[in-house]
RNA sequence: GGCCCAUUGGUCAAGCGGUUAAGACGUCGCCCUCUCACGGCGAAUUCAGGAGUUCGAUUCUCCUAUGGGUCACCA
């Protein structure tokens, strides 16, 4: 359609939390205005005065900030076509409805909540479609004027054509086309003046020049009721892009409410920001090669709209953990340890060799949150059974393990220079010496360290973490135990 | 229920009339290895069903099934 600037806009209602879904709309709205140097910008639909949240806005702003998903419009920054928080563009929405009333394209209501309520009631019982009766269609100039001046609350619906048939063009979908006669007359205007969605995003998306239009598929079916209104006004109708929805499973959407995860819910898990961003690209659209991982500037580069798939995708978080593997492997040491020491702290009050600890955790470590029970051991020795020295893989038993224990022992003790070199070196030249293989000696080291199956790293290494004095004591009361 | 949309392995998906039906996650096996992991190699698993159209359908059409969305003074 309008071939102009291409602007998209990312337009949330402030509930709280970002939603996975909703985060994905406003990728795919920034990447189609990045990717066309066009322009990008936000506006709070909050039209809906029961569902005020504190701080809701706050949210959404920090989100988009720390995605780096920057808007070139939007509350906090301004813009031409400002003011860009719905609320505060009552006035704008009642002379647009007033002046669709005039051209007759919509039309005073005066019914009742409780009215509405019964004729849906009523309809149900005779196994009829719910919807509006269009009882005040056609009321007389006077009969709406004697209404207004007695000062009864007032709805404003569209009067949607009693026949025909109405299509607009959607990317992703191609061209859906409905007839006029499964529409419903409704509202624009609510009594409290404000405007529903239904009639904001028309009147805003147009005002606001946006094109394409990209938003959830929940707004697919009423879609054709936009196409009459940009109609009546003689507005060219924008190109739409419906996302499908993130599902958690076949038959569910994602939804904070039934417990799937926010946002801000992964990020405290320990998924990085650029793996949960990379990963809901993904879900619901491809690109057109085998490349996977993507940084925020390579998908402003390949992204196309039109790649958007149009069945609703499974959030995976088995992929997203792979991929959030991929990104802590990518830290520099230094990234590393600065995103893993708040986990390790959880459960490390103490001392030990942190920059070492690190780098052995940062090859195992697929989602921070993980890092705590990784190093749960380091502090306090856990409770284990001697079985634990049992491994059919390294030919190691409780009575082989005790040996080697006592060979080490003194090794270990007669070592003063505590580092991880110098303990490899020392081992190894005892491995030689009594001709064993590396695990019979290091196996046992670990279990007797650790107390537990798997650990980030092996005998050699985790002695040099904890130090002398610690690993010492250790191997010593694993003897006792194993006495 | 009306209307709209969708349907390729367990999951994300490529495909756009002729392919050994990509790739990734996951799973399994092997190698590497002081556990686990990382890394390397390999394997299994898919076109929802039925009619057409066509020399030929995963690709086009219709029907059925299944799933989703929508029918609010919520967005």
């Amino acid at each position: 359609m309008a071939l102009d600037r291409i602007r998209t806009r990312f337009a949330p209602s402030p509930t709280g939390y970002m939603h996975v879904g909703n985060l994905r709309t406003a990728l795919y709205a920034y990447l189609t205005a990045r990717k066309s140097g066009g322009d990008f910008l936000l506006r709070i639909e909050d039209t809906d005065q029961t569902r005020q949240v504190e701080g809701a806005t706050e949210i959404i702003y920090n989100t988009l900030k720390e995605t780096r998903l920057f808007w070139d419009e939007g509350p906090d920054i301004g813009g031409p076509y400002g003011p860009y928080v719905q609320s505060e563009r009552k006035d704008i929405y009642k002379k647009y409805a007033l002046e669709l009333v005039d051209m007759g394209a919509a039309y005073y209501c005066f019914c009742t909540k409780e009215r509405l309520e019964e004729v849906n009631r009523i309809k149900e019982l005779s196994g009829q479609v719910a919807g509006y009766d269009n009882h005040c269609r056609n009321l007389s100039k006077e009969e709406i004027k004697a209404n207004l001046d007695a000062g009864v609350p007032y709805v404003i619906r569209q009067r949607i054509p009693d026949s025909g048939s109405t299509y607009f063009d959607d990317l992703v979908y191609g061209r859906i086309e409905v007839e006029n006669n499964t529409l419903d007359d409704q509202i624009l205007l609510k009594a409290d003046g404000m405007p529903t969605y239904n009639f904001a995003n028309v009147i805003d998306d147009h005002l606001m020049l946006i094109n394409p239009v990209i938003r959830g598929a929940e707004y697919l079916s009423s879609a054709p009721k936009y196409s009459l209104l940009y109609r009546a006004y003689g507005w060219e109708i924008p190109d739409y892009v419906h996302c499908p929805p993130v599902m958690r499973d076949a038959q569910h959407k994602l939804s904070k409410r039934h417990g799937d995860a926010s946002y801000e819910d992964l990020v405290e898990m320990g998924y990085l920001k650029e793996a949960i961003l990379n990963y809901i690209a993904l879900l619901g659209w491809s690109p057109k090669s085998d490349k996977e991982k993507f940084t925020l500037e390579e998908l402003e580069a390949v992204f196309d709209p039109k790649n958007i798939s149009r069945s609703p995708a499974i959030f995976d978080y088995e992929k997203l953990k792979f991929l959030n593997g991929e990104y802590i492997r990518e830290l520099s040491p230094e990234d590393f340890k600065e995103k893993a020491m708040p986990y390790i702290k959880k459960t490390v009050k103490g001392d030990c060799d942190f920059d070492l600890l690190c780098h052995v955790l940062q090859k195992r470590c697929e989602v921070l949150g993980d890092i705590s029970e990784q190093v749960d051991f380091i502090d306090e020795m856990p409770e284990y059974d001697i079985d634990l020295f049992t491994s059919k893989k390294m030919k190691t038993n409780p009575e082989n393990s005790k040996q080697m224990l006592n060979e080490l022992l003194p090794v270990l003790e007669g070592l003063n220079d505590w580092t991880m070199d110098n303990i490899h070196g020392e081992l190894f030249k005892l491995i030689e010496k009594l001709g064993v293989k590396n695990g019979l000696l290091l196996y046992p080291l670990r279990v007797a360290v650790s107390g537990k199956q798997f650990t980030p790293g092996g005998g050699v290494e985790l002695a040099a973490v904890m130090g002398k004095e610690k690993t010492i004591d250790r191997v010593k009361k694993a003897l006792v135990k194993l006495a």
